[in-house]
DNA sequence: GTTTACATGTTGCATATGCAACTATTTATT
DNA sequence: AATAAATAGTTGCATATGCAACATGTAAAC
């Protein structure tokens, strides 16, 4: 609960200081886990990155959420009653941090640090992603594209202390984070563009003032 | 991180088990908190209700969320950097239970069990909050009214174990939640039921087969 | 009982946006 | 270098939905 937590600190604290944690290694498209069955897993993006898909009862495949660089998923942060298949799969050579929440009750037989730092870290770990999807929820939350990209923009623009951002995936990425169709953005961007509203070439954006 | 953890059990154990802990009651429109200076505080409503409202740069006021009984809330969840006010209100006569969370690092006086209990709790107050915020936005990522209708009262129907099931609040507050137009929303409930996909009568719905 | 406040319900209208069907450009793979 | 795959960009069309402006019903307050 420090307001200092650093999520890549906490993991190389962990990595190696207790063997019930596992940091492995996949490729481009191979299966992280699933949510079918309960595995009692958390795990963290080292490297590379992640969606989280749904096969509904038709086969459509559908993109429900993206990890990247020390984003955490586990079925435990997806308890919905649905039938639907959930797997995570890796969109390209990726390292992931894995453990079983279990470990909290036992003690490690090495007795290490570990433990403390664990539980310690586990609410930072989750208050993170609360952070993030309220984040993705208010900008779902705005009834039109335009608002959801200004608003998109205003907030990474105010992280990097920049009018001038570079945006941290590819438009394709941000139409299904908004939840909008693509080619609807595409036409909005160009609105914003036109209108002198910000300025665009490729994935790098400019806010313009009023 | 217990899958049998009960936040109503949790909340009762700590209350009265530690002077660190408060238990405060607010009137009808009462401010809770705000979350415009950071409190370092951590919340659930164990009795009542109460809104996060934002007050944008020109008064109007927007219904971010909603807290119902046992639900938790706190700056330290909405950690947007926007300059926006935000106010927690009560909705009506409420019973909220107050902590700070710089507890953790100081132990408290009485050497209670308390501490013990709220650091193995909070993870699962951060974990049903994620399940919570994971359910909107599958809700709010559907493209049409139609789809997060039927999705929320599918979801509904089976957490109660039934086609029937009353909405857990109002029609107005229903269309806040998924994000539309209240009367866009009303005028779909009405071609549900003509298209006999749903029945309703008030705020009892029944989903029809097919 | 009367008034006020709030929730539910309905409808017309304009337009924002999803969808489909493309082309062009960039990045990976062989 | 050649091919494939992914991403970016554009446009026409139909309609779903936001908005405004109502009426009705119900619960709370005086």
């Amino acid at each position: 609960m420090k307001p200092d937590f650093s999520i890549e600190t906490f993991c190389n604290n962990l990595i190696n200081n207790c063997d019930k944690i596992q940091v492995k290694n996949f490729e481009k498209n191979e299966i992280i886990t699933t949510y079918i069955v309960k595995r009692n897993q958390i795990c963290i993006v080292l490297e590379g990155s992640a969606t989280l898909v749904r096969y509904d009862f038709n086969g459509n495949q559908m993109i429900v959420e993206r990890f990247n660089q020390f984003d955490v998923f586990g079925e435990i942060f997806y308890q919905i009653n649905t039938n639907n298949e959930l797997f995570v799969i890796s969109k390209e050579k990726s390292k992931i941090l894995i453990f079983n929440y279990d470990i909290f009750e036992k003690k490690c037989k090495k007795n290490c640090k570990f433990h403390e730092d664990l539980i310690l870290g586990l609410p930072n770990l989750a208050l993170g992603k609360v952070s993030d999807l309220n984040l993705r929820i208010e900008l779902l939350s705005k009834r039109t594209i335009r608002d959801k990209l200004i608003s998109y923009f205003k907030i990474l623009s105010e992280k990097n202390f920049n009018k001038t951002f570079t945006l941290p995936m590819s438009l394709t990425d941000l139409s299904d984070y908004l939840s909008i169709d693509r080619s609807a953005m595409m036409r909005e961007l160009s609105y914003l563009k036109n209108e002198h509203i910000i300025q665009k070439s490729g994935n790098k954006i400019t806010l313009l003032n009023h």
